[in-house]
DNA sequence: TTTATCTTGTGAAATCGTTCACAAGCCTGC
DNA sequence: GCAGGCTTGTGAACGATTTCACAAGATAAA
């Protein structure tokens, strides 16, 4: 399949939480315009995003809000569960691991590791936090699809480093620096700091 | 001043950091080419950035790391100390307040807000945790530039609206739900739920 | 069946962002 | 003071993404 941008993966997984509401609301068919509206997009948009991946409405009909809804959980690769290990259970990696929000979309936090000893052993949200220097042979044992860094900024890389070497193809980083993996794997980070700077430098010009 | 690309403000905060890390290690000059490698970009780009700007470079010579660090500050509003208030003292919004890379940034979180009786009073690093209620006269009476939005999904909406009628004009997004804003407020989003999403599209597709 | 109305799917055009390529400027060494 | 070597700043080319605009398919009503 031909590359697809991220803004529009970023879009599909908006439209998937509208057709849920939508679901749960019980409405049966929607259009792009509905979809756009709730969104902040345009319907042409909304129309191109789905048509990378096939042909999913009615012509003068709309969409099928259930049979959409399906066809982008299955686009997201959201079918499956996933497992996930969180490094760095302090207060960031420990807010993630008690997030109910991941489990619902079938994220699993199957590991937490921590390198301090006054956290190792202890247990959150069902999951006992183990010792970092087990952290090969636990993901050897009990491989996980998903890495999320927690740690902090100075440790990141070589965590990063460690967790590729154990095989892991995708890895979400929440420590503000930019980190660097091979190309085989798949890298995402949430930079907080980075948002921050963002609206600081909005109103300093304020341009919208 | 034209409008600048949000993946250029981004990279500018990039380059603000490798900065500062040459500042401690001494370094005096950076060519755009250095810069470039550390933020795995091109040497064509950072000069692009950095000339919407204007000219902060000597040809032959490359940028002073003390004199472009000090310019990308200005431009990205980080000379000031900016006032913040989290809405939301839960799990996520409790681990932003006690967070120290925002302090360090000039960001300062003077107010937390919470509905819930048994949060309302208690202390996360040194500030007092008030009723939402009084939200309104407290923004009123001890103004804030910026507000974490950290409430569930279902009440972001609605608490996004009164904080706008307060006059707040920069707004960071937590709940994993598109909020909306009228154009004269900055808002941005910051989605983990949905950069899980995209790890498990890519995984999927497994395209690089 | 025909007509009126609605909405999709998609080439083509427009806009936006990145990369190229090079003239111009600065520094060092002779 | 001039030559050689580097590096910036920036139009122009390129590539990617968004928007436009419309033919074609679907429904409903007469
Ligand atoms: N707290 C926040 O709201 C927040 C916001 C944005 C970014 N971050 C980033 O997230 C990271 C963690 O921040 P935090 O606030 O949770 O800090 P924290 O100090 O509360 O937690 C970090 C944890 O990592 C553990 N650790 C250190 N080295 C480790 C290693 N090699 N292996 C495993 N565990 C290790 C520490 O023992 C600690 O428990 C930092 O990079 C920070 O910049 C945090
Ligand atoms: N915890 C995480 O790691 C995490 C990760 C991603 C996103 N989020 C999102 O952040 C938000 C908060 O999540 P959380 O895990 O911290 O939940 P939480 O339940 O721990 O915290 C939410 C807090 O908001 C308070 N609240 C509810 N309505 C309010 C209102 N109207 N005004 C003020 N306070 C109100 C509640 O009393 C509670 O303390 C949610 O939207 C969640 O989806 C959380």
């Amino acid at each position: 399949m031909k590359h697809i941008a991220e803004s529009t993966v970023r879009r599909l997984s908006d439209y998937l939480r509208f057709l849920e509401e939508l679901e749960q609301q019980g409405t049966r068919t929607v259009s792009s315009g509905e979809l756009a509206a709730l969104g902040g997009t345009t319907s042409a948009q909304v129309r191109k995003d789905l048509s990378f991946f096939g042909s999913f409405g009615k012509r003068g009909l709309g969409y099928s809000v259930a049979a959409l809804s399906k066809s982008l959980r299955e686009i997201l690769g959201l079918e499956r569960q996933w497992r996930v290990a969180i490094v760095g259970a302090g207060k960031i990696g420990g807010a993630l691991a008690r997030y109910s929000g991941f489990h619902q979309r079938g994220f699993h936090v199957v590991h937490l590791f921590d390198a301090a000893g006054a956290l190792v052993g202890t247990v959150i949200d069902g999951v006992t936090v183990k010792d970092e220097r087990t952290l090969e042979a636990t993901l050897a044992a009990e491989p996980v699809d998903i890495v999320l860094i927690a740690v902090p900024s100075d440790a990141a890389q070589a965590v990063v480093d460690r967790v590729v070497k154990t095989g892991v193809r995708a890895i979400l980083n929440f420590a503000p620096v930019p980190v660097h993996v091979p190309s085989t794997v798949s890298l995402r980070s949430v930079n907080m700091a980075l948002e921050l700077e963002f609206l600081a430098y909005a109103l300093v010009n304020h341009t919208r």
